[in-house]
DNA sequence: TCATTAAAGTTAT
DNA sequence: ATAACTTTAATGA
């Protein structure tokens, strides 16, 4: 999944903080470090032209974020944003190669982070064209429980606001709401003090 | 079916 | 207090 901090620690890096909103890193911009979370939440996004906010993903502990550009040298595509404050490690290219090259095993967790990224993005991609809106809830909620794997009718609480999980979808709130609240009615959704258990 | 607008209530900082 | 989030309702593509 991601590298165990102690090996992180062995290599040059800093153990940065940032606040809810900061940027950690923006669109368009090149990656210059390997990002790992300690602690905290981030989101991936980028904004149509008529300003509405699409998150690619939410990331939280443990998670490393934008290795694909920087193995590629590519710009990235997403910025990415602290949801909670946050803690996280940053390495820097060539150091980061370095501790790859060192430790050779690394690339197992680097090659499952990476297939990982690939399944959710399949995943939402056929989440997003899935028709209707119930459709497209449940999709990415099989997706988050998927992670926190807690298996269980209502078992599982979303960590997320009904305004990130419409941007997650492609939904307007107003819509994701109403889908929400028709899968409560038909028994796929529980609902306790607005928090949604799935 | 879903987005948009508006308006009002609720929760978080 | 103020911003962010949730909810309902009307209207229109």
């Amino acid at each position: 999944m991601s590298i165990t901090e102690k090996l992180l620690r062995t290599v040059e890096s800093t153990e940065e903080h940032y606040n809810t909103g900061d940027y950690i890193f923006r669109e368009n911009t090149m990656p210059q470090f390997y990002y790992q979370i300690v602690t905290g939440e981030v989101k991936l996004n980028s904004y149509s032209e008529d300003g509405r906010e699409f998150i690619q993903n939410i990331l939280s502990d443990g998670a490393c974020m934008g290795e694909s550009m920087l193995i590629l040298s590519k710009p990235y595509p997403v910025n990415a944003i602290a949801l909670t404050s946050c803690v996280i490690v940053k390495v820097g290219r060539d150091h980061f190669f370095q501790l790859l090259q060192l430790h050779p095993h690394l690339f197992n967790d680097i090659y499952t982070a990476l297939a990982d990224n690939t399944f959710e993005k399949l995943s939402l991609m056929r989440t997003i064209t899935a028709n209707n809106a119930e459709e497209r809830l449940i999709e990415i909620m099989d997706l988050m429980k998927e992670f926190h794997d807690d298996k269980q009718k209502f078992s599982f609480e979303i960590p997320h606001t009904r305004q990130q999980l419409a941007s997650l979808t492609g939904l307007s709130v107003e819509t994701a709401i109403r889908a929400i609240k028709r899968l409560e009615k038909n028994n796929i959704v529980m609902i306790k003090d607005r928090k949604i258990y799935y």
